[in-house]
Parts: C-alpha cells; structure tokens; sequence
DNA sequence: ATTCATATAAACAGCG
DNA sequence: ACGCTGTTTATATGAA
C-alpha cells in the first residue's frame, strides 16, 4: 500500500487525459460534430504536398513478371480467404453475401445489425461480449469480402494496365510530371493506408464509430481511411470526367494534395452506373449499391477492355470518353502509354494493391482466429485463453492513435472477451461508462471479463463510482478503507496499475461526492461502504426505453441465442452481491433476478439481499447492512473479518484486511 | 441550448 | 515536513 503510493504520487496524469482526450475528439468528429471535423482535410493535404519530394521516385518498373507474380500471390490469399470463409462462417457469411455484393461501406453492415441506429456504445452496452463478438464476426465477414472484391479488381486494373503499356510499345517518357505526381501520390497512399489501417482497428476494436454521420464525415477527409472501396475514389481527378489523361493527371496531384475528397472512380466511374453506383440512405448511410457490377462485367465480356467500360476510360484518374472499343485502344496507347506518369500511376495501383494484400492476410488470419476461438467455445463468453497471438500484432500495426492503454500493457495482448464490448472503446472509455447508466451489469462483465481486465491495459468502461461499488460490495463485509479500494483497482484492472494519481484523485473525488459512499469510522480508521438506495438513486431511469431497442436490435438480427444471452446478462446485471453476500456469483443472481438492470432504480429495489432491509429499513440514515455492521460492532470489533454477516468470505479476505489484495484471484474466482 | 453525469485537475484542510 | 485522506471547486466533455 504504502510502497506503492511513493511511486504513483507523481507523473503520467496526463498520458491518462491526452489519451481520451484524443480519442474522444475522434468520436466526437463522428458522433456530435461530424461537419466539423470532416472539414480538416484540407491542411493535410496542404502539408503533403510540399513535402512530396520525399517520396521515392526512383524504383524501376517492374518487369511484368513480377506483377504476375504478385497478382498469384494475391489471389492465393484471396482464394484462401474465401475458403476459410466458407469453411468456417457459413452463416453469418450466406446472409452478408448478398449485402457484401452491392454494399462496400462498413457502415452498411452496422446499420444491417442495427435497426435502431443504436450507437456502438449503446450496442456495446446493450448486447453482452458474445453478441457482440457474433455482430463482429458478421461485421468482419463482410468487410473481407467487400476488401477481397476490391483487390480482385484492382488486381485486374494493374494488369490491365500494364499490359497496355507493354501493347503500345515504348513511347519515350515525360518525365517532368511523372515524379512530381508520383511523389504526391504515394505519400497520399502512405498516409491514407495509415488511416485505413487506423480506422480498421478503431473499428475492429470497438465497433467505433461507424455510425452513419460518422462515417461521412470522417470519410471525407481521409477518403482511404474508409475501406477498400474508396480506394478507387483516391484516384480521382477532380476535373478528371472528360479530360486527357495528362491533364488528369495533373489535377490528380493537385488534388491529392489539396483535399482528398476529390472523387473520381477509378475502379468504378461514376457515370458507369449512374443508378448504382453510390446512394445515400436516407439516414445518411453510404452505400454502394452495385458497383462492382462494372468490375466483373469485364472480367466476363471477352470483347472488351478491363479498362473500358461504359464508354469511358478507366485508368485511375482518366474518364475520357470513348465511343467505341477501337477509339478507347488508340486512347489507352496515346495518353496511357508508357511513360513516367503512366507508370507512376501503375506503381501506385501496386502499392493500393499491396496495401489490400496486407489488409486481406491480416483480416483473414484475424478471422481465423475468431473462427477458432468461436469453435471452441460457441456460446461460451470466456475472457480469453485464445493463443491467438494475432491480436498484438495487428491491432495497432501502425503507431496511429492507440487508445491509452499503450506502453506498459504487461502482458496478454488479450482483447475483451466481448471484443467491442468495452475496452474497445478501450480507448474512449474514459467518459461515458456503460456500467452505471444502462443495463450493463458491472458484476457479470466483470465476472466475466475480469481476467482481461486484469491483464490487458485497457480501462474498464465503468464509471469510478460503479467500480468503487463494486470493490466495496465484492468483499464480505461491504466495506473498504481507501487503500484497499485501491488495491482493489489494482488488483483487478492493469489499466489502474498506471496514472495512479489521476485515478486515485478520481476515487477519492467519487467517494467524497457521491452520496451513495458512506464513509463510517471504525477504530482502525475510516471504511467506506456503499448506500445501495442512494446508489440506485442517483441514477436515472432512463433504461425505459432501451430494452425496446434492445428487442428490436435483436430482433433485427435474428440471434435468437443472443437473445437468450441478453437476457440473461441483464439478469446478472442487477446486484448479484446482494443476493449473496460474500457471494458474486453472477449465475445465483441471474436466477434470482430475472430483470432489472442495474439502475431500474427505485421499481427494482428486490434486491433481495437482506430481504426486507433494504426497502424498508434503510428508511433511517442507515444504509443497508454494512453500514450497521461496521458502525457499531465493527468498531468494537473492527474488521470485517468475523463480523461479516455475509457466509464464507473468501479466502483471500480471509487473510489480513489490508493485504488480501496483494494476490489476485480472490474476488476474480468468485466473479467468473 | 440546457441540464446532468462523469472525468480530471487541483487547492486545501485535517491528521498521524 | 511529509504523505495520506477527504472535501471542495473548477473545467471539460458526452449524452439526454
């Protein structure tokens, strides 16, 4: 205790801060203020460009070969992409086929999941580890398939033009443009594929932010950050439709460096499929309806080009129209020949490709592992004990914006157990916390989930006060000193083991200001024990209407075990500790409680804990047992230890009051 | 726009 | 004097 206090006293408040801070402004781009945040753009761009030199222009153009070589490698993981798919995720992959086909977008796939628009917090809230690791899973399906179609087709575009290049012979290179452009083009591809990479994870992790607004938003200003399918649009010249494919060319720069919104397909152009290409629900989600329609037309109509399609050229940036076949090729050898820029282009198009492989090899693997785990224990919500290694690898494969749990993770790259369910936000969390205000049952997930949170540096998405509660109602008695509720945050959450001052200020604060935490003197000092009316008190009832939304979310996905398992998280959601004191066992508690979460607040009162107590007797100033039990026998007495009315505490409490958090299981064991 | 809940930071007082 | 504990105030932010 003491030892400790030393150490923490002094740094890192801020790591703590600047973390949530960042993150909270990402969500806040998407969620609130997504018009303003979208407008940043620009500056990047701005930034890029004249720094483009950078880039290396140098490189050869490889010989055919080698991009032949890529593509089979490419399809390789493509193809055993597909077979894992089909192998391993039958079901959730046959329902997003059809979505997959014509929707590109993340977002669709969410608001697929989600009827009711919830929020990712709210879903995360709402559905319990399990379902939300199945909502992924759909998720990632869907998002593999929409990545595979987009490499296949890019796939299909770099041969093409290569092969081109290679038909109209060597036509001697114009050099001025080419590097210039090429610069700009490649750091714009770096910089997007580092904010795809980043955009994926964030979503991976937490389901964030693919709300609809959101992903307008923030889309529009890192275009590539989206997924695959914008990728074409990072081509775009702006001025592009109609124009050679110099001049294209040149706008291309431009325009990459200047904003990325410009939009011109490459893959796909818009003309191609007026009616199909994008549409915008009226909710303002993205969707792409069935562009990819074009791509595979070619791929089937011998007759025509890859690059030509209706009626337009295709090359990345070019949409020069062409009324015929005969008149596309003499434009495809003119304007697209071999030269600097054309291959500058072609190198570029090998980059977006390599990107997707890498994207596609890790999603996949990714998916494997999910797969695994799954098989393993289908409906079992187990914290982890997955060896899948995957995670820390390709979580944060960049150095992007890593929620705070960063540096000293100290061990298992674990992922929630409910994989969004909470640490995603992992990095986010720091402000809203499920625990309090909806159902989510801040016993049951940690019961659940405790074992990552002990390992994995991610904060817990419960509130300090619903955290204090928890380590005060865990322990035989219902009481805690300061240091021990410390202790007991740094026994069961790594996250606490850092900022110690921060979230020791935080406790502290939360105990002086709520009033549901009764401080009680005791001989020995001062114990803190929970005023379960308060508590419930104080927050509002506002779950009214969530388990409407939470039928309808279900409903909407047809998960009749998730169902089940909702069900039965919000039964554990209630007071599982009152039930039994000493006793957390989730499982008694959902069996006794068939609803109420948490907060019901004051209709939920059952808690059955003493019975009659706690309605009725907490009437006077008292709280509910602890606090008798502390204020006067305990002082006589002082710890808990015999006092506790409760039945057998644990062992670990057994030990002495202060130290029994030195080891770690005690509370854990019970809890899971 | 307002209100509420929470998080964070910090100042301060009392106590051992 | 120092550190811990506890209270209080201020500010920022997200959500309702």
């Amino acid at each position: 205790m003491m030892v400790e206090s030393a150490s923490e006293t002094i740094r890192s408040a801020p790591s703590g801060q600047n973390g949530v801070g960042s993150l909270s402004g990402q969500a806040d781009g998407g969620g609130g203020g997504s018009s303003g945040g979208g407008a940043a753009g620009p500056a990047a761009g701005g930034a890029g460009r004249d720094s483009a030199v950078g880039a290396d222009s140098n490189g050869e153009m490889s010989p055919a070969e080698l991009l032949h070589f890529q593509q089979q490698q490419a399809l390789q993981v493509a193809r055993q992409f597909l077979l894992q798919q089909a192998s391993g995720l039958s079901s959730p992959g046959n329902n997003d086929s059809k979505q997959s086909a014509s929707a590109v977008q993340v977002p669709v796939s969410v608001a697929m999941m989600s009827p009711q628009m919830l929020t990712p917090q709210q879903m995360q809230q709402i559905l319990s580890p399990p379902q939300l690791q199945a909502l992924l899973q759909q998720q990632q399906a869907l998002m593999i398939q929409q990545l595979q179609e987009y490499y296949k087709k890019q796939q299909e575009q770099l041969h093409l033009q290569l092969l081109t290049q290679q038909q109209a012979g060597k036509q001697q290179p114009k050099e001025a443009l080419g590097n210039k452009q090429l610069a700009f083009q490649q750091q714009l591809l770096q910089m997007q594929q580092l904010q795809q990479q980043h955009l994926l994870n964030l979503q991976r992790q937490g389901l964030v932010s693919l709300q609809p607004s959101q992903a307008s938003g923030p889309l529009q200003t890192l275009p590539q950050a989206v997924c695959p399918t914008d990728l074409p649009q990072l081509w775009k010249g702006e001025g592009a439709p109609g124009q050679p494919a110099e001049d294209s060319v040149k706008q291309e720069g431009l325009d990459l460096t200047g904003t990325a919104t410009t939009a011109t397909s490459f893959a796909a152009p818009p003309k191609v499929s007026p009616p199909l290409s994008h549409h915008t629900l009226p909710n303002g989600q993205p969707t792409v309806l069935t562009p990819r329609r074009d791509s595979s037309s070619h791929e089937e109509t011998p007759g025509s080009h890859p690059l030509y399609g209706h009626g337009e050229c295709k090359w990345p940036g070019c949409e020069t129209l062409c009324e015929d076949l005969g008149q596309f090729i003499k434009h495809l050898n003119t304007e697209h020949a071999l030269d600097d820029r054309s291959t500058a282009q072609c190198r570029v198009q090998m980059q977006v490709v390599q990107q997707l492989e890498i994207q596609l090899a890790k999603e996949s693997e990714r998916l494997q592992a999910m797969m695994t785990h799954l098989h393993m224990r289908p409906s079992e919500p187990k914290p982890f004990s997955q060896p899948v290694t995957v995670s820390a690898a390709d979580s944060f494969p960049d150095g992007l914006a890593h929620p705070p749990t960063s540096a000293a993770a100290p061990v298992t790259p674990l992922r929630p157990p409910g994989l969004g369910s909470a640490s995603l936000h992992s990095g986010g969390p720091a402000r809203r916390r499920s625990s309090d205000k909806f159902c989510s049952p801040i016993s049951s997930e940690l019961a659940q989930n405790h074992e990552f949170y002990k390992n994995a540096d991610v904060r817990p998405p419960f509130t300090y006060a619903s955290l204090i509660r928890q380590a005060i109602l865990e322990t035989p008695d219902r009481q805690l000193t300061l240091n021990e509720i410390y202790n007991w945050f740094t026994r069961m959450f790594a996250y606490f083991r850092r900022n110690t001052a921060t979230w020791k200020n935080a406790v502290r604060h939360n105990l002086s200001l709520h009033k549901c935490f009764v401080r009680v003197e005791n001989v020995k000092g001062a114990v803190w024990t929970v005023d379960e009316r308060e508590y419930q008190k104080r927050r509002p009832p506002k779950m009214t209407g969530s388990p409407t939304l939470v039928k309808n979310m279900i409903s909407g996905l047809s998960y009749g075990t998730l169902n089940a398992s909702y069900q039965a998280a919000l039964a554990e959601s209630s007071f599982p500790l009152l039930n039994s004191p000493g006793m957390l066992n989730p499982g008694s508690a959902s069996s006794l409680l068939p609803l109420g979460h948490d907060d019901a607040g004051a209709p939920v009162e059952p808690l059955p804990s003493n019975g009659s107590s706690s309605p009725p007797r907490l009437s006077p100033p008292q709280y509910s047992h602890q606090v008798q039990v502390k204020e006067e026998p305990a002082e006589a007495e002082e710890d808990r230890r015999p006092g506790p009315p409760m039945g057998p505490p644990n062992p670990s409490t057994a030990g002495p009051p202060e130290d029994r958090d030195l080891e770690e299981e005690l509370p854990g064991e019970e809890l899971s």
